[in-house]
DNA sequence: GTCCAGGCATGCA
DNA sequence: TGCATGCATGGA
C-alpha cells in the first residue's frame, strides 16, 4: 500500500485486502453508509469521515497526514498484513472458500465504549433497528459535529441521562444493560485503557461484570473495539456454522491468534452468500 | 397478524 | 453446570 497525501486527501494505492464495502457492512460497525453515488459517509472518533474506493485505490477525504497516522491507520488496521493472515488460516477450506469472497474486511479499531454499547443494543435485534437505535441515541445525547451528524455520547453523558431519558431512543429492555455500562465506564468501575494491559481471558471477565454482557457481547467488544484478535464471538449465524461444519467439540483454539478475523469471515460469507438474507 | 432478531438474566433441575 | 423462558420493540 502507498500512502499519498494531496490536496488535503489521504490517497491509497495498491491497496491488499482492504475493501470498504465489505469493512463496513461486515456487521461490526453500525454508523457507516454507501450513498448513491458510492462514497462512503460515516461517523468514528467523534467526527464525520468520507472515503471513495476505486479499484484498489481508497481515497480518504478532507483528512491530514498526522491526523490519519494517529487515528485512521489504526481504525482500519492498515498495519496489518490480512493476506499473510488469510493464507495462515486457508488450512481450513471454510476459510479459504469465505476468504475468496469476505477478504477485502479489516477488523476494526473502534472506540471501546462505543462499541460495548452498540453491541449491547445488538442483543434479539436485527440490524436495521440496532443502526436506528444508536442513530438516536446520538441525536438525543450526542454533540451536533455538523448539520445533523451527532457524535457518539459520552459514557458520562449517557449515565447521566438514566433509563427514563433513554426513553426517546426506544431500546426496550436494553435500556438498563446501557445505563449499568454507562455508568461502570464513567465511573472508572471498567476502563478500557485497564483492559487494553490485560490478556484475553480477563479483559473478558473485566467486561462481563456489566449487566447484560455476556461473553458474545463482550467478545464483540474485545475484537471491534480492543484489537483482541483471538476474540471470537459466538453469535446465531456462527453457531450455525459451527454446527454445519465443525461439530460440536470445536474450539476457537482451531484457529490460533487470529480466530476472530477467522469468525468475521465465516460470519459475514454465511450472512451475505450462504443464506437468502439481504444485508 | 405473526415471526423473529449478531443474547442475556433468571429460575429451576 | 445445563437448559427453558421472558424480555421491549419494530422490521420483514
Amino acid at each position: 500500500m502507498k500512502i499519498i497525501y494531496e490536496n488535503n486527501n489521504i490517497i491509497l494505492s495498491s491497496c491488499q485486502n482492504f475493501d470498504l464495502g465489505q469493512t463496513f457492512e461486515c456487521g461490526q460497525c453500525f454508523r457507516f453508509e454507501k450513498d448513491a453515488d458510492g462514497y462512503f459517509k460515516g461517523i468514528a472518533n467523534g467526527r464525520q469521515l468520507l472515503l471513495k474506493q476505486e479499484e484498489d485505490t481508497v481515497t480518504i477525504f478532507d483528512v491530514t497526514l498526522s491526523e490519519f497516522n494517529e487515528k485512521w491507520k489504526s481504525f482500519f488496521d492498515l498495519d496489518r498484513d490480512y493476506e499473510v493472515i488469510i493464507n495462515e488460516l486457508s488450512f481450513d477450506a471454510r476459510i479459504k472458500t469465505a476468504a475468496e469472497k469476505t477478504g477485502g474486511l479489516r477488523i476494526l479499531k473502534q472506540d471501546g465504549w462505543e462499541t460495548l454499547c452498540s453491541f449491547i443494543i445488538s442483543q434479539n435485534n436485527n440490524i436495521p433497528r440496532i443502526k436506528k437505535i444508536i442513530a438516536s441515541l446520538c441525536v438525543l445525547l450526542g454533540e451536533q459535529i455538523s448539520d445533523g451528524i451527532y457524535s457518539f455520547p459520552s459514557a458520562d453523558k449517557v449515565a447521566k441521562a438514566g433509563i427514563e431519558g433513554l426513553a426517546p431512543i426506544r431500546s426496550g429492555f436494553r435500556a438498563k444493560y446501557i445505563i449499568d455500562a454507562a455508568e461502570k465506564i464513567a465511573s472508572g468501575t471498567v476502563n478500557f485503557e485497564n483492559i487494553l494491559k490485560l490478556d484475553y481471558i480477563e479483559a473478558k471477565k473485566e467486561l462481563i461484570t456489566i449487566k447484560g454482557v455476556g461473553e458474545k457481547v463482550a467478545d464483540c467488544v474485545l475484537l471491534f473495539g480492543c484489537g483482541f484478535y483471538e476474540a471470537f464471538p459466538r453469535d446465531v449465524w456462527v453457531k450455525r456454522v459451527i454446527e454445519k461444519y465443525y461439530g460440536s467439540d470445536f474450539s476457537p483454539d482451531y484457529f490460533g491468534k487470529n480466530a476472530g478475523i477467522a469468525q468475521q469471515y465465516l460470519f459475514y460469507y454465511e450472512r451475505k452468500f450462504a443464506s437468502k438474507i439481504i444485508l
